[in-house]
DNA sequence: CCTTTAGTTCGGAAATTTCAGAACCAAAGT
DNA sequence: ACTTTGGTTCTGAAATTTCCGAACTAAAGG
């Protein structure tokens, strides 16, 4: 097949992919775009004759991308164009993310431990417990575990790239 | 602090939690609900007055709470009621769900090699490669790890439950 | 200065998601 | 047979998200 027509529908897929993750239908695309185009970087112009989308709206997506980490630019000497292209760290700040939200999901489960804790201590003289601490128990090891999992694999990514 | 309004500041704050897994507010409530309300069970009645929502839209969300394998009921004997409380295998069925993700994603990135590669090829007289291959090449590894560590420790998990 | 290029910002239109009310249904009680 | 209970289904309204166009700005070129 085709290059161009193997990368058109590259980007679809994976833009719907992408969709996935808490990102606009543009938004995916755009990144989608510039991850299947490489090192040349593509420019604003470029992408929104590409997507077909208002200038607006690419601009406002690349600002979230580039917030969120997951976009940078370089520029030419002598071109005032902006060439865009994916963060070279893009899987290590994915990591990060992962590792970010499973240490916030575990502080919320230990609160949430305390509380099952208490109304099991309440329901003592019954005997009729409330809950099965167990569940708590393998979810904050399960935490636990793939965090480490993931920053292992960061550390060992972060030794291989020094 | 009294039980019943730590218990509320909880479902508040778990259900946020749960809105980022693509959750609707009301179904992250009910969820959230569910889960500090332990194994005695909530009855669609009591989700409706306690959440202050329409009949059909706990119904609907309860339908998909199901369909998604979190949720489950029983019944008792001469009570026509419905106990909801959340599946006892919910975190087998998420971990089950973030592998299915991954390998998804694994499956679309070794096509997306493929593409790359044959770019560079393309560009071999020129020595001008469009793609680090290094990026997909570390990103399918990450994938791979990271499914192992949970299936790993589903493993473990199913043994120690049986 | 005036124009072109490369974008940004603002206001609102269009699409989608989320929810509620009304009508409905089936099983159980009376 | 009628009523109550415990829901379900359908339709549309409200809220939110997503996007676009028009007007704008700032830097560079002529």
């Amino acid at each position: 097949m085709k290059l161009e027509v193997q990368k058109k529908n590259l980007i679809e897929e994976l833009g719907v992919h992408l969709e996935g993750d808490n990102l606009a239908p543009l938004a995916a695309r755009i990144l989608s775009t510039l991850i299947l185009s490489g090192k040349k970087g593509v420019t604003f112009d470029e992408l929104v004759c590409q997507l077909q989308a208002g200038k607006s709206t690419v601009s406002t997506h690349l600002d979230h991308l580039q917030n969120s980490n997951r976009v940078k630019y370089f520029t030419k000497p002598g071109d005032r164009k902006r060439y865009f292209v994916i963060d070279p760290n893009l899987i290590l700040n994915v990591m990060d993310e992962m590792i970010d939200k499973w240490e916030k999901e575990k502080k919320l489960h230990l609160k949430i431990k305390e509380y099952k804790k208490q109304c099991n201590c309440e329901a003592e003289e019954t005997g009729d417990f409330q809950f099965d601490l167990d569940f708590q128990e393998d979810f904050l090891t399960f935490l636990e575990e793939t965090s480490t999992a993931v920053k292992k694999f960061k550390a060992k990514l972060l030794v291989r790239n020094n």
